[in-house]
Order: structure tokens, then sequence, then C-alpha cells
DNA sequence: CGGCAGTTTGAGCACGATCAAGCACAGTGG
DNA sequence: CCACTGTGCTTGATCGTGCTCAAACTGCCG
């Protein structure tokens, strides 16, 4: 049960995969599949028994942590190309909920298959680490962001990341909707919305639909900073 | 340059080590070495290049972020017997600041060392991605915890950990001091008093300096799981 | 055209922060 | 033994960020 080629060549730019020789390549490969999802579906719920983890090909997944009274955090978004769930694969479970925002295509690997090639595979297991360094740095940052840093000053970040780091002006242009985006940084939709209106106020961009424009980037990135306050009310 | 034998038979119980054979475990231990720090001293700082993860055999370290206006948050609490630093031997520098609280003891592994032996042993390596996993899944809740639950409900879901389960009524000691687990639950140390004080005042608890007796664990419990709202005014 | 979801804007509120004062306690030195 | 000091904790008063509730607006699709 192999994939398409199609895939097979996708799969062999993934870190992950990039150093395997073609024979670890077509092992990792085997016990792996398809998976197809349309906007809206759950591939997963927290503390669900763990068969698999996943490689995103195209589309985009959220992770988020749900409460009791519905309300929800995006951890991370998963974009093309990228792997998640992996630590469930040493937890036997999964630690948040998992969904398709677009149709979304992964390949979902059987994780006591793969448990087997990384035992007989150092070299695998070191990228694995490296995979989950990253992982954890980032959430590390995040709980920093959340805890030290006001709404404004992460709703800046992330337009300035989004906006690679051109030193000048740029355009950036939002790929998922607001009230997504609103979640992933922690506020509600109605508050990242007065904080864009604050910006465009302040001269320091230009909106229009899902496009903004970095008109003043140093003002900007003293805000991200916190050198400079800006007063919401 | 091995360790006295003290701190070898207690990181022979240290799960990334327990079953490496004898000759493996020697290996191990070569090129580790005793730090011993008193309180306030500080171990490493964001961004600096990593040469060791640790080990803490004594004593209490903090893992933090600050901010550029020298506040902080503590993302962990590293109590003996835990490793910790461990990511940033895959990205090459350290994602926050570790300090200690008390004088601590602890023990350094030699990052470019230990990645040889990892590479010549996948058993350890499952062993570390293990580990990895479970600081992945304790920031994921870490996450959810700051963004969906209020003050009060973090507060007491530490004291209800913290009170290990016991469905009825058990005194928690505080083996820090009250506003270190502020900084760890993410409040401020004046709201953390105040929470404490609304607890006793709604006869959930009882406290005497660092000593707390969960009287009505029901009601705590409902408290933390947001089935009950305590107004904070 | 109506319906719906996403977004914006307004008014008011509450949680938690800030600033400030008071208190308990331990350590130090006269 | 008693000030003196410093530190950590508590309590009070006030403020602001961000949330809630509500309404209006936009664009999109049937």
């Amino acid at each position: 049960m192999s994939l398409p080629n199609q895939y097979l060549e996708e799969m062999r730019q993934i870190y992950l995969f990039e150093r395997l020789d073609d024979a670890q390549f077509g092992q990792a490969m085997d016990h792996a599949r398809m998976i197809q999802l349309t906007a809206g579906d759950m591939l997963f719920a927290e503390g669900d028994p763990c068969h698999h983890f996943f490689v995103v090909i195209r589309g985009m997944v959220k992770l988020f942590k749900s409460s009791a009274d519905g309300s929800e955090k995006i951890l991370e978004l998963i974009p093309p190309k990228q792997l998640f769930g992996e630590e469930a694969m040493f937890l036997g479970q999964h630690s948040a909920y998992a969904e398709a925002l677009e149709p979304t295509q992964l390949i979902a690997f059987d994780c006591h298959y793969f448990a087997g090639l990384l035992r007989e595979n150092a070299e695998l297991c070191l990228r694995m680490m490296t995979l989950m360094s990253h992982r954890s740095k980032s959430l590390l940052d995040e709980i920093g962001n959340l805890t030290l840093q006001s709404g404004i000053q992460r709703v800046v970040q992330y337009l300035m990341e989004a906006g690679n780091y051109s030193g000048i002006a740029c355009t950036v242009r939002l790929n998922l909707p607001k009230n997504v985006i609103a979640s992933r940084l922690g506020v509600k939709p109605e508050t990242f919305s007065r904080i864009i209106a604050k910006l465009r106020n302040e001269g320091m961009i230009d909106c229009t639909k899902d496009t903004i424009r970095l008109k003043n980037v140093d003002s900007l990135r003293q805000v991200a900073d916190g050198m400079l306050w800006l007063k919401v009310a």
C-alpha cells in the first residue's frame, strides 16, 4: 500500500526524510496513506488514541485546545510540507484537536510501524528530535508572547513576520480568515479588528480587505518591541 | 573526568539512562560534570550558545522568559531528577533563561559528545524523544490554560495537582515562595494573594503561612472545571 | 433577492494590573 | 534586648486592556 509517485516525490523533500537512502525511504513510505479532508473536517480530538502522525501536502490544518464552554485557542497553524502530531506517537494519545481549515491533503504515517524504523535508524531519530526541538522552542516563545506582550504587540509581531523582514515598506496578504488569525494570536475577533483599526488610524498600515501594507515599519517595530505604547481607548 | 559514585547512582535512576548497559552508561557519564549553584545564580540566558544540557540533583531551577521592561514569566520549575535544556542541543542555543531558586546541584552533559552517543544508540534516542514529547504536551497544556482559563482556575488547578488528587480534604505545602508560584501561573503576586483570600473567604480552603488545607474539594474541582464562577470583586 | 458567515463598530463591564501603603517576619547590629 | 532594615506577603484604591453583548455592514452563494 504505497503512495502515488506524485506524493512520494513531495515526501522526498520533507526534512525528516531527506537523508534516507532509497531503501530506507521506501520502508518509511510503507504503511503511509493519503487522507483527503474538506474544510471543517476533524482529524483527531484531544485524548484520542494515536495511531498516525501527519504531514500536510496541500491546505491548512489548525491545532487547537478547547474549553468546557466551547471557546478555542489555536496552538499552531500547519501549512504544507510541515509535520505534526508526532509527539503523540510517544505518548499514546493526542494532546490537542486537529481540524482542516480548507480542503486539505495529508499523508498519515503509521505510528507503530514508524517507531520500528526509528529504533533501527538513529539518523532518523536525530532529525525527528531536531523537529521536536523546534516545536518546543516555538511553544516556549508562544508562552512568553502570551504572558509578556500585549495584544497589539502580538498582532504587530505577526504582521512583521508575515512580511518577511524586508526593512522597508511591504505588503502582507492574510491567507486565512481574520477570526482564525485572532485565535492564533490569543485575542477575540473584535479585539483583533480594533487593533487593526488602531494601527490604520495611527498611519502605520494601510488595509483593504485581506491585504495589509506596512507603511511605517520603524514605528511598527517599536510597537512590537515595547518601545512605543499605543493606547487602545 | 567521571562523577563521584554518589551521583552515578542517582543518574542510574534517571529515565533517560535506565535501560543503558554499564558500558553505554559509562560512556554517557564521561564528559559529565557536577555544577553547584547558589540561590539566584544564572545558569544560562536566552540566546546563549548551548554546550550542555542538565539534570537537577538537588534544589530547584526556574526556566523563564524575560521581556524588555524586566518582567518575567516562569515557564517551568525543574525539581530534582528532572532533565532540562535538551532542546537547545539540537538548536545550538538556549530558548529561555535558567536560574537556581535555591542552593542547587546539577549534572551537566556535554552536548556535542552526547549527540555522538545518540547517533549510535537508537534506544537512547527513543527515550529522549519520549521526554521531549512529554515536554511538548505540558507546553501545549500550558498555552491552553493561559488562554482558556481564568487566574482563579489556574490557581485552583495548581493546588489540586499539588494535593495529589486524594478525593477527600487534604493539605498542600507550598515548597516555593508565593511570588514564584504566581509567575509560574501567569498572574501577579498581588492577584495570587487576592485569589487565595477569595478561596479562604468562600470557605473552600484554610491557610496558615505556606500550608493550605483544601476543605471543600468538590467545590474546588467545580471552580477548576469552569462549572462554578467566583466573582473577584 | 434573502440568508449566512465574517467583519466592523459601539457601549459597557470585569478581570487582572498598577501604584501605594501597611504588615509580618527574619537577620543584623548596637 | 530592642531598634533598624530588608524582603515577602497582604490589602486598598484606581485604572486599563481586552472581553461581552449587541447592532450594523460587507461580501458571497444559493
